[in-house]
DNA sequence: CGGTTTTGACCAGCGC
DNA sequence: GCGCTGGTCAAAACCG
């Protein structure tokens, strides 16, 4: 009972349809990828550089695989929304503070304008950009300040899956944190939606918050193995750089030669995403 | 006191 | 049509 793996417990058409789909999506300058989600690297390149070496085919092939070398591994899956029928409602449904304040009635029977508003709405599918990462830590910081607004679980396996949404009001950012049943070091976190808004800084990396300075400082406190901050952005960013140099080594290799860090926290994700090549250019 | 987390219930989509 | 599962809501509890 185990052949369907977690990721596609997710919604396996989605997922399918991301496999199908992601190499278009990669096909694409990974920073217009990133900037679908709200992420600004903050550099311009006109350098296609697929995220494909290092995606697997199917999210969860790599799962028990590459983590046979111990070390942290990560794989980045992206995924193109379907065709959303209303893009007026793009950012709506629960997002919407006017919808929230409706969304009590969905627990009226009587309201039946408020279902058929629902119902019109359907559910948006944004894209989504989904990461394997070997750590302790379940919620990987980001750069964006979440707040859990669910919790459920997940069938064929033993971990839960929480969901969060960004704390800033007008984005629309979720993402899903679960781990995997076949490895249970291994966290799956998958976005959906892009931000509008900044990320917010880290008193490690030095920036300042973009909206919400305060209350992302009683959110940071996280146990020694965390990854920078940043440390997605960094990702990628390291990636896209990576792209411009000879000998690209992606983690598919690296899982295998972890590289050695003289940083043991960093080795803990980012050491064996990013190959030495790439930290030390 | 304000924001976040927890948790049970509800709803929608999908497969059979 | 029915049952299963994923996704979301919202009240209560919790925390700084």
């Amino acid at each position: 009972m185990n052949d369907p793996p977690d990721l596609s417990n997710d919604d396996s058409a989605a997922w399918r349809e991301l496999t199908a789909s992601e190499s278009d999506f990669f096909d694409r300058d990974t920073s217009t990828i990133l900037s679908d989600f709200g992420w600004n690297l903050g550099h311009s390149s006109d350098h296609p550089h697929n995220l494909s070496d290092l995606t697997p085919t199917k999210p969860h092939q790599n799962l028990p695989a590459s983590t046979s070398s111990c070390s942290s591994s990560v794989a980045a899956v992206t995924e193109v929304s379907t065709p959303n029928t209303n893009p007026s409602a793009t950012s709506s449904s629960s997002e919407d503070p006017a919808e929230n304040s409706t969304a009590s009635a969905v627990k009226t029977p009587p309201e039946t304008p408020v279902k058929e508003k629902k119902k019109a709405q359907k559910r948006i599918r944004q894209p989504r950009f989904a990461f394997m990462t070997k750590s302790d830590v379940d919620n990987l910081e980001d750069g964006y300040r979440w707040r859990k607004y669910g919790q459920k679980a997940v069938k064929n396996s033993p971990f839960p899956r929480s969901y969060y949404r960004c704390t800033n009001s007008r984005c629309t950012v979720k993402k899903r944190v679960e781990r995997s049943s076949e490895d249970p070091s291994i966290v799956i976190t998958t976005y959906e939606g892009q931000h509008c808004h900044q990320t917010i800084g880290f008193p490690r990396g030095g920036i300042l918050t973009a909206h919400d300075p305060h209350s992302f400082t009683s959110h940071h406190h996280l146990p020694p193995p965390l990854p920078n901050p940043y440390y997605y952005q960094e990702l990628l960013h390291q990636l896209h750089r990576e792209n411009n140099t000879p000998s690209p080594q992606l983690p598919q290799s690296t899982t295998e030669d972890a590289p050695t860090l003289s940083n043991p926290s960093e080795e803990g994700l980012l050491g064996d995403i990013v190959p030495q090549t790439m930290r030390n250019p």
